[in-house]
DNA sequence: TAAATAGTGTCTCTAAGACAATATCTC
DNA sequence: GAGATATTGTCTTAGAGACACTATTTA
């Protein structure tokens, strides 16, 4: 443990001498694509309530990007991870603590903030909608849950996979097209590339993007869906929470199979449904042998 | 797209009026996780030859963690992407272009580097051992390509899983025992917790951990295996590169079947093989209708 | 009893695991 | 021919897709 360098100095010492150098450093960004699933008014007479899957987004008050969208986000502080970041931040943005949140990379293209030298590490946040107390559409800063569609668009001639990102709230509609460079070259485009963008503030739409793709990929191999529900739920709800991300709708029969593993049954059963009422569940804890 | 802000200001403005606020900054780094896969030399008689998943380290030669090893990287510039350093870096190191290079993540544990606040983002890379100039066991930084054990360790009271991670080089073995946190909690603790470390610098085993992680998960889903190897190879190769990451044999009928998609067959075959030749395939590129 | 959702049964098809049989080269 | 690897065949099992059927509640 008294190993000495070149110059003689042990460990301690040199710390207790060591002066950063002059090296430009960048400002480091903690970007949140805070997702949440609701309920559709649009209810009749006695039909189940279908399901929207929604994003955070906020509009800018100031330069640049004025008056566009933007994702939730701050810069991270000297004694915290970026990941401490992203929860402070959504915590001072929604008032709610204990979120799934999952990092889904960092955006360094040197130019996407013309201000100055900024990265930005996204995140993936998902909150059951029960828990939000809706700040949507405060006063001082303008926020909203906008409705998210995210589908293909017919590939281009390169072959790439092309997608169209849809956002809607209110009157407000915002709109990108994307496509996805193959992996292994970040070198020259990390993931998606931007062609077209109405409303959406930085380089945003790519992380989207990114979340959702990432959300549809831990849906099909995780257990990410519960996040997104309050503890007790219907077989229904779950499956229609898998529908409203993956964007298309899947089989009742398999789809049980599929998830029977993860949860567990209630004696507990939906009221007042204006047919037969549903058996409650809630995840199971894992239970590896 | 005059719009003006609370100051009355346009864009071009406010950004030519932009002087960037005292926020402090943190450095961030490009580190990389360098896989190669080698033949392992001890062939006897007429045998094929083994396979060994190699992972590139270099040792510290001034503090702190001075004559520990450590991975490959360096700080990023204010005109380049965490890809494009990770490019620039793996070029500097190992003379090699045009490799497979993916991000892994971001590390920014504030006490990390215990010199100053300093963020890594984590790349994989990987590379054909027939591309790479070896500046292993070189003069200046000691540099070397240990080999690589990532096994499970029989999991604690608490359940988690536990991984070990050997790398061994000559005489030098390293070692580390490591946990994994569930996700969705970044905010505790991202990912993998080192439980025990011998020789490893910073928090690399951390980094390695995932790397190892987001190869065997990449392995089976995606088609990465290729850029281990050069461009036409025998399917036994391309099993045996499986087989060195997943630490696990597999079948051979079933590995043919799965890849059989990825590949297309040449007319070539091996050659003075003391047994019977080997067809040669090369990497089928994609073909999605 | 009609409307609506809840929940189950089953047939088919595909993919993976397991193992065995045959083929082809060099020494 | 012996030794080694290459390549293919097939039986079994597990899971997903597809669709149809039965069950239960309320208005």
């Amino acid at each position: 443990m008294q190993l000495r360098d070149k110059d003689g100095l042990t460990e301690q010492e040199f710390l207790a001498a060591y002066r950063p150098g002059d090296y430009p450093r960048p400002s480091v960004a903690s970007d949140m694509a805070v997702f949440t699933v609701t309920n559709s008014d649009a209810e009749s007479y006695r039909r189940l309530p279908g399901k929207e899957l929604r994003l955070l987004l906020i509009e800018r008050g100031g330069h640049p990007f004025l008056g566009r969208w933007a994702l939730p986000g701050g810069f991270v502080r000297p004694n915290e991870t970026v990941g401490q970041a992203a929860a402070r931040e959504l915590l001072e943005e929604t008032g709610v603590d204990q979120v799934y949140l999952e990092q889904l990379g960092v955006f360094s293209d040197p130019c996407r903030d013309p201000r100055a030298w900024v990265m930005s590490c996204a995140h993936l946040a998902l909150i059951d909608a029960r828990r939000v107390e809706v700040r949507a559409g405060d006063d001082a800063r303008n926020a909203a849950w906008f409705r998210v569609l995210f589908q293909p668009e017919p590939p281009a001639e390169n072959g790439l996979r092309r997608m169209r990102l849809g956002l809607c709230c209110g009157g407000i509609s915002l709109t990108a097209l994307l496509e996805r460079r193959p992996a292994g070259r970040p070198a020259d485009a990390e993931g998606w590339v931007i062609l077209e963008n109405s409303g959406l503030a930085f380089d945003h739409a790519k992380i989207i993007a990114s979340a959702m793709d990432r959300l549809r990929d831990e849906l099909e191999t995780g257990a990410v869906a519960f996040h997104l529900l309050p503890d007790a739920f219907t077989l229904t709800e779950l499956q229609q929470v898998y529908e409203v991300i993956l964007g298309r709708p899947l089989l009742k029969a398999a789809f049980r199979r599929k998830i029977a593993p993860l949860v567990r049954e209630t004696n507990r059963y939906t009221e007042n449904a204006g047919h037969r009422p549903s058996r409650l569940y809630r995840r199971r804890q894992e239970e590896k042998p």
